[in-house]
Parts: C-alpha cells; structure tokens; sequence
DNA sequence: CTTCCATGATTGAGTTCCGATCGGTGACGA
DNA sequence: TCGTCACCGATCGGAACTCAATCATGGAAG
C-alpha cells in the first residue's frame, strides 16, 4: 500500500451535508457550482457578509436552488470546508506521489507544499483557518485516547507509521496535531498580508515543522547546506 | 521604564468602533454591559448564530441601545475583539509585574501564561482566534519593514530589545509574529476540546515557543531539573 | 440645597432586508 | 409519455436596523 493511497479514499461524512444527494447530472454541477460561488464570495465580502442570495446569484442560480441542497447559510459554509479539506487531501496525494518521499519529515513537507498550492489556487481556502471550528466536528479517530484527532493528523499517523516506523499511538497523533496547529497557522499568516503567500513565512513553516519533528523523532538535519537548528531527543 | 509598562498604555483604536463616545457614566457601564452579554452569547451561541436581540436582551437593554454605540452586527464582534486584546495586554502587564522575568524567555512565558488566564477567566475570549482577522485591522507598527506586527509582536519587541538586548529590527518582528502565531494556534487547540484547556498543549506551547526562542537567541539552561532551552540575557 | 432644563441615554414599534419555504413549472430519463 | 428530479421566485417570518418620543442625568441658576 503506497503512502498516498491513505489520503485518495473517502472519509465519512460528519453529518448530513446535503439535504438531497444529486440524481441527475447536471445537479452534481450545480451543487459544485454553488460552492464555486460560495468560495468566491467567501474571498470577496468574508463570512459574515455572505448571503444566500449573493451565492445564488454568483452561481446563476435562484435562492430556491440553494436551499434545496442545504439547510441554511451556514451549512454552505460548511459544505465549503468539506470540500476544501477533500481537495487538499486529493492534493497531498498527488504531493506525495511527485515528490516521492523517502522521510517523514519529506512527506510531511508533502502536507505543507500542498497547503501552499491550496492557498494559492483553491478560492475560499482560508475558511480553513478561520472558520469556527467548534461547530464543524471533523472525523475523529479516537476519543478514547483522551484526544480528538483531526483528519489530516490522523491520516500522517498512519502513514508515518506505517511508512517510516514512527511508533503509533497517543503521542504521535497529539504531536502532529501540535505539527498541524502550527503549520497552519504559520502558514495561514503568511498569506494574511500576502495573496501569494510570503515566503519567509512558508519557509519558517518548514523549518519549525523540521526542528519539531527532528526533536522527537530525528537526528542531525540537513537542509540546503545550511545547519539547520535541531532539537534532541528530550527526557 | 519598566517592561510591564509597555503593555498598560492606550493604543489607537483602528478605525471607529463605537458611534458615540459616551459621556454620562450610565453609559460607559452599558457599553461593557453590552460587551459583557456578548462575550457570553458568543460562548454560547457562537458567532453565526449570534443576533443582536439576544446581545440586547442579556444585557438588560433594548435593541435600540445596541445599535446607538454599534454601527452593526459585526461591529459589535469587532469591538468584543478590541476589548479582549485590551483585556490580555493588562493581564500580560500584570503578570510580568507578578512574575518579574529575568530573561526574555520568561517575558513571553508570562504573555502565554496571561493567554491561558484569559481563557479561562474571559467569556468570549475564543474571538481572538476564531475572528475573521482579514476584516479586523490591528494596529500595525510599520508597514515600511515589509511586514505587518500585530500588537503583542510590536509591543514584545519592544520590551525584550530595550529590556534584554535583543537586536530590534525585521527579523525580530518577523519572528515574534511567528510565536504569536504558533503559541496561539496551540494554545487554543488545548482549549478546543477542554473548557479549562489541555495541559498537555499549554506545556507543549511553552516547550516549542522556548526551544523556538532559543534556536534564535539562546544558548541552554536548566530549569527544573529538567533540561529546558532557556534564553540567556542576550548580549 | 433645591429647582430646572439642556442634553445624553433609552426605548420599542416600525421599516427594510435577508434567510428560508413551498407550490408550481420545466427538464430529464426510462 | 409519464414519474420523478430539478428549478424557480413570489412569499413569509424573522432579524437587522431606524427614529421619534420619552426618560434620566448632572450641572447651572437661584
């Protein structure tokens, strides 16, 4: 089983999404092009200033047609993220299988690459980070491991350890929850000020994400020539 | 000048928050009162679904009043945002009053304790994170370096260059903003799932920002026994 | 110290606008 | 050709927001 593979299959809807799942061919269109529209205006007024009727008529739509397909204002704007989170993970996929990483540290560096792409070309991208997550449960591996793991963080666990040995269980997933936290948010802030995303923010991402892993789990870190600085093993 | 002191004074106010400054005391109680009420449906609600009835309602007053101080719905969140930062710039005062750091570490380890205070003591405090920061202007100190501070970067700039002798300058901002962002991001992720916050993410924020701090500026120290990164007083 | 009143503060019914519905119409496919 | 799916948009309910009337305050005048 490849590495990518993990990040192709589906994962199960929390939540009915969709009030009526498309029959015909031309509703799967719309119901994409609704969230198209919705991503669009998401960029263009923020989340509070997103109407329903903004949505539709971006999409050519009438209001009817949004309703059919979600119960209310919010619940497109968490079929957005949805959606979004099921491009990125397609995109590490595809990440993974270009870069083809003989590390962890490069198939997480995979995760964070495709991230990037993500801002860069998906519309709507920072609902990602801004949205109020307290009301978007997201599948959750474990809760009997006294922590809730979010996809993405569930998803590397597996693969690293299956991949690369990294021993699997609560540590792992708490520290790549911890990874994914900060990646993000790193990250996020370097497209803030920036649309294409500043670099000396993406490239501090790298770096923090490198040393974290190194401290727990790698040795000695090269990267372009240049001493990057390593954290040992704590205890 | 004291360090603390840096934290306690005004900071402009970006943009007009408010429609009339009040001038009987009765009003100034209503303006927290309605921010109280708030910061309180904000917790129980959350943002999408807060209206400005209800902030009316918890706070004793009609919704007439709301809107002589609020230009609108989301002003009023902005404004909760404002007073919350106002609120942790005080308690990261306080704190560092209590705590008298020695070393620039343990500067910031009061703005991450102070974090975690506000929390738990502050109704509403999840703004900070879960806000739509594209629309909410902070008071930015030189867009001229190329690069955007946040307040608690700028001000703890400030402080650990004239306190401790960090060199002041880009490089400084940028990688203060960049703590700020990941002790946030993990900060909060303990308090996701945990009311009274995850003590494993609290420790593990103060671990990555310490071990971050010090790949920077610092050398090692012992603290506790345990082997912990400590920042020297530079220079 | 009391009265008085200009002005700040509050109210809540009313207006506008947006979220959401639903019965009617058109389009698909079998 | 008919049953079902998809779509529309007038319409309703409720939330955002206004404003003219009313109340409260605190300072000035006596």
């Amino acid at each position: 089983m490849s590495v990518s593979d993990l990040f192709e299959g589906d994962i199960v809807e929390a939540g009915a999404q969709v009030r009526i799942e498309p029959i015909q061919q031309r509703s799967t269109a719309r119901l994409s092009g609704l969230l198209d529209a919705a991503a669009v205006v998401v960029d263009e007024v923020g989340f509070d200033r997103i109407t329903t009727a903004m949505v539709a008529e971006r999409a050519g739509a009438s209001i009817g047609t949004v309703y059919r397909y979600y119960p209310d204002r919010v619940a497109v704007l968490h079929a957005l993220r949805e959606r979004a989170i099921q491009r990125y993970r397609l995109r590490v996929a595809r990440e993974i299988k270009l870069a083809d990483p003989k590390t962890a540290w490069e198939t997480i560096d995979c995760a964070i690459t495709a991230f990037v792409e993500m801002y860069r070309t998906e519309p709507g991208f920072r609902i990602m980070h801004f949205a109020d997550r307290e009301r978007l449960p997201i599948s959750s591996a474990s809760p009997a491991d006294g922590i809730e793991v979010g996809f993405l963080a569930g998803q590397l666990a597996i693969a690293l350890s299956e991949r690369f040995g990294l021993p699997y269980g609560p540590d792992l997933l708490f520290r790549l929850e911890v990874m994914v936290e900060m990646a993000a948010a790193v990250l996020s802030r370097g497209f803030q000020s920036n649309v294409l995303g500043d670099e000396r923010y993406i490239a501090e991402a790298r770096r923090v994400i490198a040393v974290y892993l190194a401290g727990y789990y790698g040795e000695e870190l090269e990267q372009d020539g240049a001493a990057v600085p390593v954290l040992e093993s704590a205890e």
